[in-house]
DNA sequence: TTGTACGCGTTATCAG
DNA sequence: CTGATAACGCGTACAA
């Protein structure tokens, strides 16, 4: 019963005879220690209930294993799918999350990176508040050469490694979409166009539009924080026009507006698609619950979150040929459902 | 500019022409310090751009003011509100959080707080897996007395603090207000027994029955795990089922398993709630989305995260009036909505 | 292939 | 109120 004290590896050494440094050494399978001797450490390290201690070892070599996550919220589905894929990864790679949330808030934000930076994260995860207008506070990280990985809402002027989809080209069939059934009056429920992702979007729309020789309305195009209420703000402007001035269909570049929308017009008697069609962005849960069912773009969060934190590992262990990628595209599927269909 | 190496408490002692004693004591503003020395030194501290070494520290205090996190699943609705609250608290009290996920695997919760363990956490908070017979892997943390706290999903045979919610006297009030609507064959979707939640959810409803003089028909009694494939399945059943043995209300143990029956039972023709009512449990946003939107039990993810975590850091920090208190129970709150109207 | 000896940056004990 | 000084447990030059 091993039970009180902490066994060190000079425990082990002692029981086996050993130095302590031999100890260390076979522990880390450093091949320059005798197979049979590293096996006896295993062994010795198992009856004795030894267990690494971490501080020591990250004192002497200054690495933590440990990485910062930093989102606007932890609590939608798509940021708990890019955590489970991130933890994942992590774990199998011997590191660990610090994880914290911005709440959309840029000053939050700046907080929660000095903390991390004083925590003295090996490197650092981040996708930016809908707030944030630079990335000053990350000078700490780009000073001291910490890596850093932005994923989702990003920063594309630094050297830092950037995971994103293609919102550009998402929106853009998207929209194709739409005015390939027939719809002309397209409306936009739009975000902070400092984010890459509502910018990009936005840009995608305009770009199909243009091709199709169809007009962007400005008067329809509303920018918001894409909440349930800014859904529902959305649907009583379209209401508060005349007839003839409404949108024949909406693209809302999350489907948490679209669905709320949805809700509120249909409350207020249109019909969906008939009167106004729509389309949403995340294939959130709610998108498959709503009737009809939401058009919208999916992607995988969890595979953004692995393909974000081993592009990080890899910095950190020296892989150099990925250093240079500094941008990773993933896939994003247009899935077309009643909303959409005329 | 103090760029390249790091700053210790030496170089603010040399700088001060003080011991790096005193400098150490300062920064924790020991009150043994002269007040003005102790500006100094703050001072000092912010012009050399000092931050301190959490791992130096650590392996001498033995502390790591980490906290280890353990839940089923990361990206649900309601843990990823229990994780905000839990990261907010957290960090208000200087505490980091180490989040794993078991994904519903008795196998993987072990391993990760096997896990967990070597890392030292200062404290365990965790929200058993679907599959968890017992809470054997938890003993190393037993042993050592390292505080652990159970949320939801628990296990009340320990000496350790658990928070939940009143399943009992929700899902109570839920078949209460089911049977006052004058639904007489209540169906029960279920999880597992073994865990608190399902089987207190069970109860309740049991007893309520019971106390209307209902009974509690088994064969309308389904466990599975609450999927959105287990919703459908329920349904399928349901359908299968000559027209008169049919329930007339069905009460899922969570909000995924009613929608996705609903879903299913729509799209086959029946109405809802003429045909069959429906309640369910957690106020996921779907509840809200669906039609008609579903009468649910609402409570907070976020206060249950905070209560737990601020359980546990009351134990590391020894305060042993709530070290007694090892059953928290949080209010949850029935929400009528139309789908279990008459 | 293994051992010796030192330092990583703090905190804590003991003097003063 | 402040200063020396010794750990904490590990990793690594350097030697053997």
């Amino acid at each position: 019963m091993p039970d009180d004290k902490e066994i060190t590896i000079y425990d082990i050494a002692k029981h086996l005879n050993i130095s302590a440094a031999t100890v260390s050494r076979g522990l880390q399978d450093n091949p320059l220690i005798n197979k049979n001797t590293r096996k006896k450490i295993f062994e010795a390290a198992q009856v004795l209930g030894y267990r690494s201690n971490t501080f020591a070892s990250s004192l002497r070599t200054k690495q933590t294993h440990t990485i910062g996550v930093l989102v606007p919220r932890l609590n939608s589905y798509f940021m708990s799918a890019v955590l489970a894929g991130m933890e994942n990864a992590a774990s199998r790679h011997g590191y660990n999350l610090i994880i914290a949330q911005s709440l959309e808030n840029a000053e939050k934000e700046k907080t929660n990176a000095t903390t991390m930076f004083n925590k003295r994260v090996d490197g650092l995860l981040i996708s930016l508040s809908y707030d944030t207008e630079n990335v000053h506070h990350l000078e700490p990280f780009f000073r001291r050469k910490i890596p850093v990985v932005f994923f989702d809402r990003v920063d594309l002027r630094k050297e830092s490694t950037s995971v994103v989809i293609d919102n550009f080209g998402a929106a853009y069939d998207i929209t194709k979409h739409l005015v390939e059934q027939g719809y002309k009056r397209v409306m936009h429920l739009g975000g902070n166009i400092m984010r890459n992702v509502y910018k990009e979007r936005l840009e995608g729309m305009r770009k199909a539009l243009k091709d199709h020789k169809l007009p962007f309305i400005e008067k329809l195009h509303l920018t918001s924080t894409l909440s349930e209420d800014a859904g529902v703000e959305a649907a009583k402007f379209i209401l508060s026009l005349p007839v003839k001035e409404r949108p024949d269909a909406v693209f809302a570049a999350n489907d948490t507006a679209a669905v709320y929308c949805m809700i509120t017009l249909k409350a207020a008697g249109l019909r969906i698609p008939e009167d106004v069609a729509f389309a949403g962005f995340n294939n959130d849960p709610i998108s498959k619950v709503i009737e009809p069912n939401l058009t919208t773009v999916n992607y995988s969060g969890e595979t953004m979150g692995e393909v974000a934190i081993t592009n990080l590992i890899n910095h950190l262990k020296g892989v150099s040929d990925l250093s240079i990628t500094n941008l990773v595209t993933l896939r994003a599927d247009l899935i077309i459902r009643a909303s959409s269909l005329k």
